[in-house]
DNA sequence: GATGAATGAGCTTTCATTCAT
DNA sequence: CATGAATGAAAGCTCATTCAT
């Protein structure tokens, strides 16, 4: 009945990672994510030991393609950037839904906060490079570059929380004024430069 | 063996809640709850008859308080909300772990769901009545002031979120730098009135 | 469908100690203990919190038992000890099987361990005192009335662990050889006091 | 991938024991034993055919060293045997450990049970054979020399059994005064050869 | 009103066993 | 010979829910 290496570790995280974000936490379970991937429970078992290192592995996975991304990175970031971020936060982004899941989730279990404590870091970091990179100095004083980034990043983050508990958010009007924004400020620099 | 009336409602919304926060949603469960509050099992059921109301309660309960809050406001709107929004996010902030942990139970239950949008949708708006109050106009053309309040209250819930991920977050630097912000904003906007 | 009060620890005690000593350590489940006492597993785990609290209860049952029974000894204690001695070494003594699966058991809890310890001591104490009774001194000198008490202590349990191995153990024969010898060194006592 | 003969059967049924001793038969599970051997699953299951079949392995090789050390046995016979059987009684002996856990097992498994059984007929013949050698004739009238075997052997499980129940159990003493009882039994026998 | 014994479905986890390689 | 991925049945355990008292 055996039949050996029918299904990679790969695949059962991707069939996790639908779970999770279909189900909800609370309902997350292997079961769930055996049918989904076509295995018996055993087989999951065979490659996660627990359930928590399952869960540990899916934000292992996510640090992993949010590292990825980030390196792919230049240009225009910032418009690049306006155009990811609305991308996660239609009304029901499979990413910002399994991040917040997952956030959630490290509130009590510290190797999953601390995995995304380093992707917040992360973030942050490659984002005040790239700052740097269309503002030579801050457009308001008093406010470092690194703190640019958070702002931004909680900005984004925050916007995608509104759009998934509203399902009328004004996403493209919103992302609209917010480039505004960004344009208004990096005029401001400019003045202040001279 | 029966004693009347010996713990109420808000006693057991409020054992809940705490339970909420110790142990997650994953293991919020009604025996735990009970203990909490020193009664069994079955006294949680008789009060609630499910454990969906009991979430429901807590999510409807905590409204109840954010819109006190926001009711009370008055004078310096924006510093006051600095003030509070700082408070919310220390590194174990009670209140934003019970937000976002019931955001996320929300994903997977419209009652929930459409309950915290209430709450969100009238933190907007209140937000945005009071920044007419400092703000004539929009301090930068395109942007409306129902954007701004959008936009605000986004930058606080993300800043939350990487806090309480994060135990070295800077919470006063990025408050303290998030207050010069909005004074430059501020002037922007006499500049704009000339 | 909760029927309250339907059956006691007791009984629930009762239906365990008949598993275990049907099934062996080795096959003995909560369901079984369930089925056996005609009620559901959940049942069992709401008056046994665990299955090593179930194991527990059983080796403090037999302890209580135990204890009662030595406490009604009286008159002829040496005669009547041979007598229970026997009747627990048929070759499916229920006592023995028991009581050397919870030995068994406790080599990897100490908490059995301690029990059964107990039980051991307060036995061999029992013995030495009653022994007492019929042997002013020692029979041979040299050997302490405490030691006498173990070494037949221990001569009982090791003739019930050969009889529950071999199917044809000579029991009564064994019994009764044994009786001769306890004559014998009663008899070598007097000629030494003279 | 297949290294040829890295490991032999003994090697296996060594750490099988371990595991046994260590774990109890309760957790005595084949992944438990691959690992001690550092093998895998599969290479356990390859040698024996079943998990009974281990087991059985096991017992028949205690039977082979028990049949080995008995037929060591020469000159002061009955000295040498308290020397073995007191080395087998400290707190942790893995012997007899090993062995009451496998009697244990055999109250369930007939095979085991029959074996065992094997060797408590083996030593109590041959501890009889060799009381003939110092016992011309039975010290007490009425007691066979069979008997008498059998009872040497239960006082020795026996008080092994009780020794690995207590941490404190006076080993030396008792087996002290036992030996002044076994002389003492052997005078009798020079009175009664009179 | 309040209790707590009982339920039963479903959870995570374990494990002997199989089998293609 | 040996491996190790996969299985599936069954284990221990949890929990929302019910109900007689």
């Amino acid at each position: 009945m055996a039949k050996p290496n029918v299904i990679s570790k790969n695949e059962l995280i991707r069939s996790a990672k639908k779970c999770l974000v279909k189900n909800g936490i609370e309902k997350f379970t292997l079961r769930a994510v055996a049918e989904t991937a076509g295995v018996t429970q055993g087989t999951v078992y065979y490659h996660f030991r627990t359930k928590e290192q399952l869960l540990l592995d899916i934000v292992k996975d996510i640090c992993g393609s949010s590292w990825d991304e980030l390196s792919k990175s230049d240009g225009n970031i910032i418009k690049q950037a306006i155009e990811t971020a609305k991308s996660r936060c239609s009304h029901d982004s499979f990413f910002h839904k399994l991040f917040l899941t997952l956030v959630v989730s490290g509130f009590h279990n510290d190797k999953i906060r601390e995995q995304l404590e380093g992707i917040i870091l992360q973030e942050n970091k490659a984002l005040a490079e790239n700052l740097l990179k269309i503002w030579p100095s801050s457009p308001i004083k008093g406010i470092s570059l690194d703190t640019w980034a958070i702002i931004l990043n909680a900005v984004v983050d925050g916007i995608a929380l509104q759009a998934l508990l509203s399902k009328n958010f004004p996403v493209e009007k919103t992302y609209a004024e917010l480039e505004k924004l960004f344009i208004a400020l990096s005029g401001l620099q400019e003045v202040e430069n001279k």
